[in-house]
RNA sequence: GCGUCGGUGGUAGAGUGGUCAAUUACAACAGACUGUAAAUCUGUCGCCUUAGGGCUACGAAGGUUCGAAUCCUUCCCGACGCA
């Protein structure tokens, strides 16, 4: 994998670069579309490429429990398997160390509104008996799967090769992605979790990496090996891994975090956490200040138009969400004026496309009223079609943003685009 | 004509003396969703309301009862059976 910065937007930390992978280069800024069990759900991979989409993430996790990252691999790898020629990346689990642990079973998520009473008063979450499907153990988490409750021990080990398994060109070290509404004492204890993980996901590749080639000294760390390591993320032998810096909402672990992922030999770097909205902007400026400038940074989990904008402007190159395929899947449809719940009744006789100038296929063939008459129908031509003109909405939203980048005028083109979004 | 069974909110269909403005499902309406436990979930769903309650309702009209969607009488309508 090769990373090349084209141009820098001035007096900020956001550029224009190009990522090279064995599959395909990712012009960036970029939007990874999510496609969770190897497939970008209700799409396929024809219509995701026309949407726009450059690369695909798969998640560790669900594909380990099914097929099962062996038959992935015997596949051919997660891009050969689902029929997906460009780039792919896969997450580590990290998330559902969250998703399926702490925020299990409850209201929160990704993004807390600050207003949440939850993130005033830490000690209501002292609620370790809760049910949940993930426990954070020793050195692993153990999952008990919510396909047929068996258990399952994830180490920081296990996910590193399971992602060489299913073989995509990047793969995330194993994190331990926390809620804001955790206090300060147990952000620092997962942080320093998060970071030993770090260092055996690392240590892991390396020696999966190695293994792949004629080296025979896998576990000595040494120049050659290295060098080695570097070529086979280059050539696809091995996927190129991004290290995860976490940190919760507190500026100093944000930087501490930065700091320690900085200083492993990662070949780039993923952002994660769950974010309360009016937190994420400091956050992500904290840590690009930080990690190097000549590698790539992955914002995770984040893709509301404003938080793309956001993001990019302070040194993100590639996001990935799954807002456009699961509101599109659910009725809610991007629009340069807001989103718009297509079924609602006002639409039911609208015979107009969803945006007259867009160029998807949705709106270049369908009129509101007829995808408004699919979901009402519950057809599920309904949530392909929303999700080709959400995926396509926010994909080009981005290259739109990369190229007022080169073409010097970003902040207008964000001014302009928020004032008429936001309303 | 006689007999039997039935008529419940937009629909289907529970309820068969008080806890019934009426279970449930569907439809309708509104909303939520940020490294996908998600083609999912939540709320509203007779009328009025200063949200305490008030009013009108289970085919129609009477009646029994402290109290009726529920029991009785007559009528109207539907299905089936016998003439």
């Amino acid at each position: 994998m090769i990373f090349k910065i084209e141009k820098k937007l001035e007096n900020s930390l956001g550029r224009v670069g190009v990522l090279e992978t064995p599959h395909g280069i990712i012009e960036t800024p970029a939007f990874v579309a999510v496609g969770t069990k190897a497939t970008v759900k209700s799409l396929n991979p024809e219509q995701v490429k026309d949407a726009g989409v450059q690369v695909v993430l798969g998640n560790t996790y669900h594909l380990y429990l099914q097929p099962g990252d062996e038959i992935v691999r015997d596949a051919g790898g997660i891009g050969k398997f689902m029929n997906w020629s460009g780039p792919t990346m896969t997450d580590s689990g990290g998330f559902q160390v969250f998703s399926l642990g702490v925020a299990y079973g409850k209201d929160i998520s990704k993004i807390t509104k600050i207003t949440d009473p939850s993130l005033l008063i830490p000690e209501r979450f002292d609620d370790s008996d809760a049910p949940r499907l993930a426990k954070i153990g020793q050195d692993g988490v153990s999952f008990k799967s919510h396909l047929d409750g068996s258990i399952h021990y994830i180490t920081p080990e296990k996910s590193i090769q399971i992602q060489h398994n299913l073989g995509a060109d990047i793969i995330f070290a194993f994190d331990e992605c926390t809620s804001p509404a955790e206090d300060l004492r147990y952000q620092e204890e997962a942080l320093e979790r998060t970071h030993r993980w770090a260092e055996r996901s690392l240590a892991e590749h390396r020696k999966l990496l190695l293994s792949h080639g004629s080296h025979t000294n896998l576990n000595v760390v040494n120049e050659s090996n290295i060098a080695y390591a570097e070529e086979s993320t280059i050539s696809g032998v091995g996927p190129a891994l991004f290290g995860i810096v976490q940190g919760g909402r507190e500026e100093s672990l944000r930087k501490k975090s930065a700091e320690f992922i900085k200083s492993l030999d990662f070949d780039g770097f993923g952002i994660g956490g769950s974010f309360a909205k009016e937190d994420m902007s400091t956050a992500v400026k904290w840590v690009n200040e930080i990690l190097p400038e000549e590698k790539p940074r992955h914002l995770l989990g984040i893709g509301e138009p404003e938080d793309l904008f956001m993001g990019i402007e302070n040194g993100v190159d590639l996001f990935d969400c799954v807002l456009p395929t699961r509101l599109g899947r659910n009725g809610t449809i991007y629009t340069k004026s807001g989103k718009i719940i297509i079924s609602n009744t006002k639409f039911r006789n609208d015979f107009m496309p969803i945006e007259k100038d867009c160029e998807c296929y949705t709106c270049k063939n369908y009129t509101k009223a007829y995808i408004a008459h699919l979901f009402h129908g519950k057809e599920m031509l309904a949530g392909t079609l929303a999700s080709i003109h959400n995926l396509y909405f926010i994909v080009n939203l981005v290259k739109k943003i990369r190229q007022s980048i080169l073409d010097d005028n970003f902040f207008e083109f964000k001014n302009e685009f928020l004032e008429t979004y936001l309303k």
